[in-house]
DNA sequence: GTTCTTACA
DNA sequence: TGTAAGGA
């Protein structure tokens, strides 16, 4: 498929899956016309990167674990270097503090919700 | 009409 | 990231 199918699919701008490319995270090919062409599976994959970055990670890091988080998983297991290790587990704990600040703030949303609508 | 690259805010 | 220019 074209890049206007794939981000109408992913609900991505057609000029963030060019940053993407740029940055390495995917790796579409050519039509003769010059036009990028992506597999489907790469629809899941967008999703996954997107779901990253609203995680907070770098596309950096992206890069860098994206091939282990891919569908045949036991296959990368020359990938599971003790670098890339540290590496994932500093972004996990980093995503767990990231849950609970927005646990937190969700709380407190709530809560003011709650006392709003008891006056009401 | 859709996509491409490069570049600027 | 959004948007514009200039082509194909």
């Amino acid at each position: 498929m074209r890049i206007g199918e794939l981000g109408k699919l992913t609900d991505t701008p057609t000029r963030l899956l060019r940053y993407y490319e740029e940055q390495g995270l995917i790796e579409p090919r050519r039509r003769e016309n010059g036009y990028r062409d992506y597999d489907d599976y790469l629809v899941d994959r967008v999703i996954q990167i997107r779901g990253l970055l609203d995680a907070g990670l770098p596309t950096r890091i992206i890069k860098q674990i994206l091939p282990c988080l891919d569908k045949p998983r036991v296959i990368h297991f020359a990938d599971a270097t003790p670098e890339m290790l540290v590496t994932l587990e500093h972004e996990r704990d980093r995503m767990s503090r990231r849950i609970e600040c927005l646990t937190r703030n969700r709380d407190a949303i709530d809560g003011y919700l709650a006392a709003v609508k008891a006056l009401a």
